[in-house]
DNA sequence: TCCGCAACTTGGAACGATTCAAATTTATGA
DNA sequence: TCATAAATTTGAATCGTTCCAAGTTGCGGA
């Protein structure tokens, strides 16, 4: 049985309704809305019973029409599906939710014609700002070309091909790839480690150059030898790393460490070891990037490098909320520190 | 160096700009935009000109207000960051963004205060339908309350409580997690399998209860005994069902089989029972739910029921769209099959 | 009694689009 | 050449809200 308060109505209950059934102006039931203090006590509890009486649903969209503003931010990611993005999803609706905002979602799955489109889509909703970890190969003159200046963009994870990018006008946020790599391979030069690898990821993306670039520096810091075909590649996810495995058994003396672009790819790789004999955190060391729910879990515990992408999705909401208080300030850079993590995949090279 | 066509301005362009620029109405830039039959070609071509010259962005929230129409979808999420989810709101705005809606992103992390905060907060958006993954202990009173008829609703993976639930009138789309455990459990039988436990999950949770109902079913048909201290509860993740493991071993003798809750609940298992030197896969028969992306490569491999998340995602944006285009239909609740997937994991009991 | 002031309240014009009836221009045929 | 039909174009109202200038009311003091 349905109630008197439960309309079945599918016509939807405007100021003007309820200004009528008050005997008041629709001014001022606006402004009981807001909350105003120019209307009068009496007035405005009996505004407010009639609002809750005929379940009245503020239209933001009205209101930001007329106001010129905007309550939503559009959040543009290349892989949703990836925990690391789904968790700094949930870290930027988080903040974003807090501060009165609302999420427009988008996700390009990596292609950057469906990048266009869904930034063309989304800014037709006129949203406040715009967080976007493009895809891969996504240029500059792209964006450029679709955001225009007209909204604020802040750009996580990666930065954006081309010549016009280095003074782009936009925030960034980004991880510090290349100091974790270091501080990975520091720590397995603190083990006793000298012959390590870097092992997976495609060298054209910039957060692998980055890590490797890192490794790279704790190297020669340290004056071990870089061997040019211990750079492995492989597709940043479980199956490609396992098998990629052997070729890091190509030539002896075999490296006996291994620094790794993601933890997809150290899971994997670890699963490769396994399968040729070989116990990882035993007998050749691991180390992943990302500390991903899983990481933590295996057999033995992942090494690595943690990024805690859901504060990064706090982080990069807050940076974009900043822009918008402050819309003529400087473009800022933030690089975020990441922890090393040391769990019991990463060991001292075996006796020999 | 910026050129004309990339203008600094923060004004918007409006259809007025372009309508001053052409020197015609701005009821017929409209008709441009919309790619009307009814004006001239060589107006067109001029107006479409001036459009791209100022760079135009549509406003579709005014144009929304005008028409009494909406552009986009509510999707509320009890944790985005779980892989299922988030695979889940991949397939949803894929399939939304193919249809022209945009996606209002609103994650609860599992707090029913939060949900209904979300769910205000995005009506006010006026969304043109929901889709809801409630959060454990949900009840269909606040929901309606919140939502009322005003908003079609798509109740996805989990029922609301509350006796107002059954006969709600919105539409649901659910797994087959009943079939999906008699599948797993015949599949065990066919094996030879007849000391077979339901391991994992709380039996308050509804997915746990159907999932267990169907193992009941299995074993019922197939005359086989359901050991009531066979049924052993833990917290749904990795962590609680490895620390389980030894209440399947309390008397003998002891089960040779364990259906379990899920991937993540199948995968504690296995490590328990490594830890005590059983061979999951050879001496103890696994199964799983879910076939996350993890359930393909553990050893063994995971024999699990895949849900296809993303496919369901799309599915369930489908079925909105569906019932946007009907509003008058019956409620209709749909089921989505599972499919099983036979890995390593299952195997015939040890021979005696 | 009248004025000034505080405390409320309100009409009507925006915001940026769409719609439709009506106006205008152009084309057609006798 | 002119009436008429066809092809374009347009003015003004409208969607649901906000904002501002101006209006109303009641009250205290001169």
């Amino acid at each position: 049985m349905a109630t008197d308060s439960a309309p079945h109505a599918n016509r939807k209950i405007t100021l003007t309704d309820i200004a009528a059934a008050c005997d008041v102006s629709r001014a001022t039931v606006s402004l009981v809305l807001r909350g105003s203090p120019l209307v009068n006590k009496h007035t405005r509890a009996r505004v407010e019973e009639e609002l809750r009486r005929q379940g009245y649903v503020y239209n933001r969209a009205a209101a930001n029409l007329r106001r010129r503003t905007s309550s939503s931010i559009a959040l543009v990611l290349n892989d949703l599906a990836n925990p690391f993005f789904a968790e700094f999803a949930t870290g930027v609706d988080e903040a974003l939710g807090g501060a009165g905002y609302v999420t427009l979602l988008g996700s390009t799955g990596e292609s950057i014609a469906r990048e266009q489109q869904v930034l063309a889509s989304l800014l037709e909703h006129d949203p406040a700002g715009v967080i976007l970890s493009p895809a891969e190969g996504s240029t500059a003159d792209q964006v450029l070309k679709t955001i225009g200046m007209r909204t604020p963009l802040l750009l996580f994870n990666r930065e954006l091909a081309g010549k016009a990018s280095p003074d782009a006008p936009w925030d960034r946020l980004m991880l510090d790839n290349q100091r974790g790599a270091r501080l990975a391979t520091e720590h397995l030069i603190a083990l006793g480690q000298k012959r390590i690898a870097f092992f997976g990821g495609h060298a054209g993306s910039s957060s692998c150059q980055q890590r490797h670039a890192g490794y790279v520096e704790a190297m020669q810091a340290a004056g071990l030898p870089i061997e040019p075909h211990w750079r492995i590649e492989c597709a940043p996810n479980r199956v490609d790393a396992a098998a990629q495995c052997g070729a890091l058994f190509f030539d002896t003396p075999a490296p006996t460490a291994a620094v790794c672009y993601n933890d997809a790819v150290a899971l994997g790789l670890m699963l490769g070891l396994y399968q040729r004999g070989i116990k990882p955190g035993r007998d050749f060391a691991v180390t992943g990037f990302d500390d991903i729910a899983e990481a933590a879990l295996s057999a033995p515990p992942l090494t690595t490098l943690a990024s805690t992408p859901r504060a990064r999705g706090r982080q990069a909401a807050e940076l974009l909320l900043q822009r918008l208080r402050n819309p003529q300030a400087e473009p800022q850079r933030t690089v975020a520190a990441v922890q090393l993590v040391v769990r019991g995949s990463s060991c001292p090279p075996p006796a020999i």
